[in-house]
RNA sequence: GGCGGCAUAGCUCAGCUGGUUAGAGCAUCGGAAUCAUAAUCCGAGUGUCCGCGGUUCAAGUCCGUGUGCCGCUACCA
C-alpha cells in the first residue's frame, strides 16, 4: 500500500526551531517505519513563502521577494539535514506549477459558486496595510507598529465553508480515527457546532502583491491558507500526475501542531470537499515542547533548546530518540538538557549500547567472531524468545495506530529483557562449562541485537549505519527471531553510545524565577484612582454586565461597563467607594463605551469589588 | 461565562469496554555478579489513584458535585 506523510509547511519568515525539528522528525520516523514494514511511502515538507510579512521584509531589504525567500531556504534544509530527515519533496509555494494549480482550483470553486465576492470589514492598519482581527489587536492598536487602526470595509473574495459543514461533520462521525488524538476530534466538532463563517481568501493586490493572483480578478491575490494548504496535493502531482496523486493521496497523513488545528481540521477538509477531492486518511496533531517545569520556552527564561546545537554536540540519533521517546504523541512534552542526558545515558548508552558491546565482545573473544549455532538451550531460552516474539509481533500495528510511545516502550523492554537474559544464563560462566551452550545463548543475544537495531533504525538512522559494521555492513532484514545465519563473521562493536558526562553546572545564581516582573516605570503607566459609584443599572440583553457611572472627583464622571452582574444587583453597588483603572483606552462592550475598569478580586466563582474607606477623597491616584 | 480536557508513587507517566494484593521508567537505599561503556541483574519500598456523594456483588475505571490546573471561545477591561 502506498502512503504519504506530510509536515506542515513552515512560514519562511522566521528561524526554524525545536518545534519544526520535532514535527519533521516525527513525520520522518513514521515514513521510515512504514517503509521498513514494506510500504511505498513519500514524505513531504517545505515552506510557505507568500504573504505580507515576507513581502515587507523583502522590501525593507530592497530585495526581490523570491530572492529573499531563496536566501532563507538553507535555514530549513540544513535543519532537516542535521536531523536526518529523509524527505522526498521539499515544497515551495512559489513553485510555478503550484501557482497554476491554485489558480485552477480557485477558478473551479468560483465557477461552482463556492467562492464569491463580498465585503470584508475589519480593523485596518493603514501604515502596515494589513487587516487584523479583534483578537490580534494589542490594546486596540496594531500589533506590528502600535498605531491606531481604523475599521474599514473592503471588497474581498470568500470561500463558503459552511456549505460543507454538515457533510464534513457526518464524515467525522463516521471516521472516528480521522483526527488523532481523539480529543482533538471533539475540539473540531465543537468548532463545527458553532457554525462556520465564510473564509476570506483574498487580499487587494495593490496593498499586498506577494501572492498568487486570483484568475478571475487580477486586482486580488489569494491569502495565505488557501494557497498554503494546497501544497499537500500539489506535492504529489494533483492535476499533473493523476496516477501518482491517486495512489499516494489515499494514504495521506498530515502531521501538524495543535496551533493550526482550525486550518487543517476545518478549512482544509471543507476546501477539499468543495474541490471534490477525497479527504486524507488522517490528521495527527502533536503538542508543544515546554521548558523545565512545563513552562513555555522563552528567551527571557533562558530555557530555549537549540536543536542544531544539541545535534552537533551529541548527535542526531540521540536527539531524535529523545524527542520521539520523551513526548507522548499528541500531548505537550518537556525538553530540558538534564532529561535529554538522562534518556541518552540510561537507555541508549546503558541498556542498548552496553548490550551491543557485551554480546559482540563475547562472540569475538570466545568464538573468533563467528556467529555460533543455536543448537542447545538453557532453561531460560524458550521463555526469553517467547517474550521477545510477543513484543516483536505487536510493534507494526502500534506504528499503524500511531502508538509510537508504546512501540518504543516495547522495544526498550526487548532490550532490557535481553540484558536480563544474559544475567540469567551467564554465558561468561557457560564458556568454561559448556561452550556449545554458551554459543547458543550468544546467538540469541545477537538475534536480539540484530532485531532491536532494525526496530530502532527509523529512530536512530545514523547510528544504525554504524551498527551495520558489526555485521560487516549488511544486517539481515528479516523481522523474525532466528533468521540470523550462523557461521558468518561479526565484528566487535565500538562504543556507539558513549555516556554523556554531566557537566558540572557552575553554581547557578538563583535568579528570581518570576518572569512577569515590571519596572517602576511600567507601574507608573497604570493609573488607579479612587471613585464612588453614583449610578448603576443592568444592561439590556446581557446577563453579566452592569452599566455604572463613577465619580472620580473634580467633575470627572466615567461611564464604566463592568462584568459583575452575576455577583451584584445594581442597587448593591450604588454609593460604594471603589478603585478604578482610569487611564485604560476606552472599549466598546455591547455597543456601550466603557471608560475604565472597576477593580475586583475573583476567587473561583466568587467576585467582590475592592472597596475602600469612604473617607478617602475621590479621584486620587494610587501611589 | 460557555465548550472540552487533565488531576495516579519524590519526578515523568501507563492503566482498553468497571473484576484478584494499583503498574513502568527515572531518582533513592540495600544486595548479587564481573562478559560489558563503574555498564548489568535482583530486592525494598512508599501512593486517603484530588475531596465529597451515588450506582454496583465489585470503581482509579461509570454518574453527580466541589476544588485546582490547561486548551479553545465569549458581552473579560
Amino acid at each position: 500500500m502506498k502512503k504519504y506523510f506530510t509536515t506542515a509547511i513552515s512560514y519562511v519568515n522566521g528561524k526554524p526551531h525545536l518545534g519544526h525539528a520535532y514535527e519533521a522528525i516525527l513525520t520522518d520516523v513514521f515514513t521510515r517505519y512504514n517503509k521498513l514494514f514494506g510500504h511505498d511511502c513519500l514524505m513531504l515538507t517545505g515552506v510557505d513563502e507568500h504573504g505580507q510579512k515576507v513581502y515587507d521584509v523583502a522590501v525593507e531589504k530592497n530585495m526581490d521577494p523570491l530572492a529573499y525567500c531563496d536566501s532563507l531556504i538553507p535555514d530549513f534544509t540544513n535543519l532537516l539535514k542535521a536531523s536526518d530527515v529523509d524527505y522526498d519533496v521539499f515544497f515551495r509555494t512559489t513553485d510555478e506549477s503550484h501557482m497554476k494549480n491554485v489558480q485552477s482550483i480557485l477558478q473551479k470553486l468560483y465557477d461552482k459558486g463556492d467562492i464569491y465576492k463580498d465585503y470584508y470589514e475589519g480593523n485596518y492598519c493603514t501604515p502596515c496595510e494589513t487587516f487584523y482581527t479583534e483578537k490580534d489587536l494589542n490594546d486596540g492598536k496594531c500589533p506590528e507598529c502600535g498605531r491606531e487602526t481604523t475599521i474599514i470595509k473592503e471588497e474581498n473574495y470568500f470561500f463558503n465553508m459552511a456549505k460543507y459543514a454538515d457533510q464534513y461533520e457526518e464524515f467525522l462521525n463516521a471516521n472516528d480515527d480521522f483526527i488523532y488524538p481523539k480529543f482533538r476530534k471533539n475540539e473540531t466538532l465543537g468548532i463545527l457546532k458553532k457554525g462556520l463563517r465564510p473564509l476570506c481568501i483574498s487580499r487587494k493586490k495593490e496593498k499586498m502583491p506577494w501572492g498568487i493572483e486570483i484568475p478571475f480578478d487580477k486586482d486580488f491575490v489569494t491569502y495565505v491558507w488557501f494557497d498554503a494548504l494546497i501544497n499537500y496535493i500539489d506535492g504529489i502531482g494533483y492535476l499533473t500526475d493523476d496516477e501518482k496523486f491517486n495512489s499516494y493521496w489515499s494514504g495521506a497523513v498530515h502531521n501538524i501542531g495543535k496551533d493550526i488545528l482550525l486550518h487543517h481540521c476545518v478549512y482544509w477538509p471543507t476546501m477539499l470537499m468543495a474541490m471534490e477531492v477525497p479527504l486524507p486518511k488522517k490528521i495527527v496533531i502533536h503538542g508543544f515542547w515546554m521548558g523545565e517545569g512545563g513552562k513555555k520556552m522563552s528567551k527571557s527564561l533562558g530555557n530555549v533548546i537549540d536543536p542544531i546545537g544539541l545535534i552537533e554536540k551529541y548527535g542526531s540519533s540521540s536527539f531524535r530518540f529523545y524527542v520521539l521517546r520523551e513526548m507522548s504523541l499528541g500531548h505537550d512534552g518537556v525538553f530540558t538538557k538534564e532529561f535529554f542526558i538522562n534518556r541518552h545515558n540510561n537507555e541508549l548508552a546503558n541498556d542498548f549500547g552496553n548490550l551491543l558491546n557485551r554480546a559482540t565482545h563475547m562472540v569475538v573473544k570466545n568464538f573468533d567472531g563467528i556467529i555460533p549455532e543455536p543448537s542447545k538451550k538453557t532453561e531460560h531460552c524458550d521463555a526469553f524468545i517467547s517474550e521477545f516474539n510477543t513484543l516483536l509481533s505487536g510493534i507494526e500495528q502500534k506504528i499503524y495506530d500511531y502508538e509510537l510511545n508504546k512501540a518504543l516502550d516495547d522495544i526498550m523492554k526487548m532490550i532490557r529483557s535481553t540484558n536480563k537474559y544474559m544475567e540469567d544464563t551467564a554465558p561468561w560462566k557457560l564458556i568454561k562449562e559448556d561452550k556449545e551452550l554458551c554459543g547458543a545463548v550468544l546467538y540469541n543475544a545477537l538475534e536480539s541485537v540484530r532485531i532491536t537495531s532494525i526496530l530502532l533504525s527509523p529512530v536512530i538512522p545514523k547510528k544504525f549505519e554504524e551498527i551495520k559494521d558489526i555485521f560487516n555492513g549488511e544486517i539481515p532484514g528479516d523481522l523474525e527471531f532466528g533468521k540470523l545465519v550462523p557461521g558468518k563473521k561479526i565484528n566487535k562493536a565500538v562504543s556507539l553510545f558513549p555516556k554523556i558526562e554531566k557537566e558540572k553546572e557552575p553554581e547557578k545564581v538563583k535568579e528570581v524565577v518570576q518572569d512577569n516582573l515590571i519596572g517602576i516605570e511600567d507601574f507608573g503607566k497604570v493609573e488607579i484612582k479612587t471613585g464612588k459609584i453614583i449610578k448603576a443599572e443592568s444592561v439590556e440583553d446581557s446577563n453579566r454586565l452592569l452599566l455604572t457611572e463613577v465619580d472620580l472627583g473634580n467633575g470627572d464622571v466615567r461611564q464604566i461597563v463592568a462584568g459583575i452582574a452575576k455577583f451584584y444587583q445594581p442597587e448593591d453597588i450604588l454609593n460604594k467607594h471603589i478603585l478604578v483603572a482610569s487611564n485604560l483606552k476606552p472599549a466598546i462592550i455591547m455597543g456601550i463605551e466603557s471608560q475604565g475598569m472597576l477593580l475586583s478580586v475573583k476567587k473561583g466563582k466568587k467576585l467582590r469589588l475592592v472597596e475602600i474607606d469612604s473617607e478617602l477623597p475621590l479621584g486620587k491616584k494610587l501611589v
